[in-house]
DNA sequence: TTTTTTTCCTGACAGC
DNA sequence: TGCTGTCAGGAAAAAA
């Protein structure tokens, strides 16, 4: 699943490929997908646009237009493809037609989301999020995080907070402190703050350098493939690569959490 | 106001 | 083999 390391490469590589193109028509096979404003403005409003870059917000992929901007979430499944020829395949949900060539927007789970705005509207589905995570500063998440009542992975987790950290990353951020994820935020002391901080922008950049493994580009697509996984250090893991004791598995509201017990005591 | 639960979806996998 | 049930998961919306 896509976060900000994905998200970020899924960025760079849709600059550097269909940077100035030009969208003459959209076409939609699940309305769901389009949240604003409705299917019929979404796709008149975007004929004719150029597609000027690229920008990103936590997971939140942005595509600046002429007069637009195009807030693309991919949530769990949701990848781009850029083809010369399009045949439809399963689960092509949004197909951009370029003035040179397609870019389509794929999605098993059709959990992904698009809002269209005007440049002078204000962006509503990016006012709750927070800074982006590598942005962030020490002050500005701890003056955010410290009245919140529940556990250290809900804050992680909590896009309102500090964004572009899943399910993934928060995990093996805690992990790399050496914390536990059902620690109460309210317990944290300055220097946890510190260490959370220093690891989740580490952790990110360098799964950010590593784009080349866990991005497949081709030469007519690109998708976001799992690889990654073989960097992880507990999420999904057996062993502690530290100590050896087995990785536990448990549940912090309703996430699957991995964890050394360990590494990681309370 | 803040936190928890439900909802959206499909595919993978377990058990019969 | 084929059916049914369960689970995973980001974040909005609804409920507590």
């Amino acid at each position: 699943m896509p976060e900000l390391p994905e998200v970020e490469t899924v960025k760079r590589v849709l600059e550097s490929k269909i940077k100035q193109r030009v969208i003459k028509k959209v076409e939609i096979y699940w309305d769901n997908i389009i949240k604003y404003p409705s299917i019929n403005e979404f796709k008149d409003k975007m004929i004719n646009q150029r597609i000027i870059g690229f920008s990103r917000l936590g997971k939140h992929l942005i595509f600046v237009l002429s007069d637009f901007i195009l807030v693309s979430h991919l949530r769990m499944e949701g990848k781009y493809f850029i083809k010369q020829d399009y045949e439809k395949t399963k689960h092509d949900h949004v197909i951009f037609h370029l003035d040179e060539g397609y870019l389509v927007y794929n999605d098993t789970r059709k959990f992904g989301t698009m809002h269209l705005y005007h440049k002078t509207e204000q962006y509503q589905c990016l006012e709750k999020c927070a800074k982006d995570a590598l942005e962030i500063t020490l002050d500005e998440f701890k003056e955010k995080a410290k009245k919140k009542k529940y556990t250290l992975k809900q804050l992680l987790l909590d896009q309102s907070i500090i964004a572009g950290i899943g399910n993934i990353y928060a995990d093996e951020i805690i992990f790399t402190c050496k914390l536990h994820p059902e620690q109460l935020v309210s317990t944290l002391k300055n220097k946890d703050y510190e260490k959370i901080l220093t690891a989740t922008k580490e952790i990110l950049s360098k799964a950010i350098e590593a784009g080349g493994t866990t991005i497949r580009s081709y030469t007519s697509s690109l998708k976001v493939d799992g690889r990654f996984q073989l960097q992880l250090k507990v999420h999904t893991q057996k062993q502690c690569p530290i100590c050896g004791s087995e990785i536990q598995k448990i549940k912090v509201s309703q996430r699957g959490t991995y964890l050394c017990p360990k590494c990681q005591k309370k």
